[in-house]
RNA sequence: GGCGCCAUCGCCAAGUGGUAAGGCAGAGGCCUGCAAAGCCUUUAUCCCCGGUUCGAAUCCGGGUGGCGCCUCCA
């Protein structure tokens, strides 16, 4: 089975090759820190994590780069307004960014550069390409002359009299060229600056990457992404830049994810349109909002509303039902018997090597996810026969089957934590407090009530429990509560 | 205006040449004291019109509708 990525520069999908296997050097753009991430930003992060999972499951050794842009116009307005240091603030939403996407299952990157400490790369870059005459300086700031680097425009597919025809940038007059964009911007007063041949200023926004990437992957890079809007101009500006200084090819594959939209439109700053990650995990699990982002394919755009959050922790708690029945059943030291053969040969012939398929279709984890699904139907089954004959699961088949959510997990992002992530999803909420100590009790004397088929004690019980906030289940390994949603 | 993407069951969503995965919702059945959870069964010919092909949701052309980029943006 081969890996295949759709490459934007191509516009096809082609089989991945990496430059070095079992080396891959992948850089993926991070955040402008100025502010909370948005659902957005999330979505870019759990697509790269993935692919960079699916890579190293894959047997890949992997070198994933993200950085932060700790330095950027955005972030100096922001700081000015609420009267914190550029530093300070930067560093503030970092540590919100890292906190959020974490909760969400995303590993950290391998290297996380900050803009701010490549300082010398970024000047070293700036002063090959005005050297080899791809910029020039005006006035201390110093500007990239794209009609000096023949291809400008290969990644968006645009040329330059395109981008002209439609360019709706205010007319510089010390460019060249309207598209010539700032490598290094002079400082104004009180504004953060860095000594530089050019006088005392700051980096431009693309430049970093091309520093950053070279320096800490070198060149050319095996995948670099980001989200589709940072296609042009950011990328464009990168290869750019980094093919103009570096004289090869930049990256060999890259990869963009689609947006996360709201009423079938850009969730964006600029629309407002945009909810944090922070408000959406006040109400849905990390886990869910983490199921919902992959449950589309990467590259296509994504609708976000209660709605379909809703619809995926019904989707999701498919799994934790089945999790929390398989925690909760006994095991017995014997052979398989027919159905669980049948299933366990299910998972590993069947869905396992679907699943695969599926990633390795340009990391489709959409149907991936869809095939695990299917797996469902087989493995309740088991469960269903072993209660209904009053017994537990073989060993064996526990264990296959844990091995089997545990790989797809490492590379979803998923189910840590085994079996017991499924009894605990359902009481999670509510804590250990006494209305749940009351309500165990309550189930306890329900038992009893049961036993003695007093229905109606039995229900009266059941319903003083909802009180409480749980729903109880009757199961053959006694009764089980569930905390209510809402 | 330029460039590009998308349009599959009520909803969500896979599927890039060989006769439509999966989920949610709905319906029926089984299990259950009743439930819950679970199991089984059940629902599409793929926006419209042409074309290529033995054969197209999948390729080409046109149309309609939606979206994105061209300015900061994951």
């Amino acid at each position: 089975m081969t890996l295949r990525v759709y490459n934007t520069l191509s516009g096809k999908k082609e089989e991945f090759k990496p430059l070095s296997p079992p080396k891959v050097g992948m850089y993926a753009c991070g955040v402008t820190v100025y502010d909370y991430c948005h659902i957005g930003h999330a979505r870019a992060a759990v697509a790269f994590d993935v692919i960079a999972r699916y890579l190293r499951f894959a047997g890949y050794d992997v070198t994933y780069v993200r950085n932060y842009t700790d330095i950027d116009d955005k972030i100096i307005n922001r700081s000015n307004e609420q009267g914190v240091h550029w530093k300070e603030l930067a560093e503030t939403f970092i540590e919100a960014h890292d906190t959020d996407m974490g909760a969400l299952g995303v590993q950290r990157a391998d290297v996380e550069p900050r803009a701010t400490d490549y300082m010398a790369q970024i000047i070293a870059i700036v002063k090959v390409l005005v050297d080899k005459g791809f910029a020039y300086e005006v006035d201390g700031d110093v500007y990239f002359e794209v009609e000096k680097f023949h291809g400008y425009g290969k990644l968006s597919k645009r040329n330059l009299d395109d981008l002209q025809a439609g360019a709706r940038v205010d007319v510089d007059e010390r460019k060249v060229n309207p598209l010539d964009f700032a490598l290094w911007k002079s400082s104004k007063p009180g504004e953060p600056e860095w000594d530089s041949p050019w006088g005392k200023g700051r980096p431009g926004w693309h430049i970093e990457c091309s520093a950053m990437s070279a320096e800490i992957l070198g060149q050319p890079l095996d995948i670099h992404g980001g989200g589709k809007d940072l296609i042009f101009p950011h990328h464009e500006n990168e290869i750019a830049q980094s093919e103009a200084a570096g004289g090869g090819e930049f990256v060999r594959y890259w990869i963009h994810n689609g947006f996360v939209n709201i009423d079938s439109e850009k969730m964006s700053k600029s629309l407002g349109n945009f909810f944090t990650i922070r408000e959406v995990l006040e109400k849905y699990r990390p886990e869910v909002v983490r199921f919902f982002l992959l449950s589309t394919h990467y590259r296509s755009p994504l609708d976000f509303s209660d709605k379909a959050l809703t619809e995926a922790t019904a989707r999701y708690e498919r799994f934790m039902n089945l999790f929390a029945r398989v925690h909760r059943m006994g095991t017995e030291d014997r052979d398989l018997d027919e159905i669980e053969i049948k299933s366990k040969n299910f998972l590993s012939q069947e869905i396992e090597p679907h699943f695969r398929e599926a990633m390795d279709d340009d990391f489709n984890t959409a149907a991936a996810i869809g095939h695990l699904f299917t797996a469902l139907g087989p493995l309740n089954g088991v469960l269903d026969s072993a209660d209904s004959d009053g017994r537990g699961v073989a060993k064996g088949w526990k264990e296959a089957v844990d091995s089997f959510f545990l790989e797809i997990g490492q590379v979803l992002g998923f189910f840590d934590g085994g079996f017991a992530v499924g009894e605990a999803w359902f009481s999670a909420g509510t804590g250990d407090d006494e209305s749940k100590i009351k309500a165990q009790a309550m189930a306890e004397e329900r038992v009893e009530a049961r036993n003695n088929k007093d229905w109606a004690k039995a229900d009266e019980l059941r319903d003083a429990i909802a009180e409480l906030g749980y729903t109880v289940q009757d199961t053959p390994q006694g009764p089980v509560l569930i905390a209510k949603k809402d």
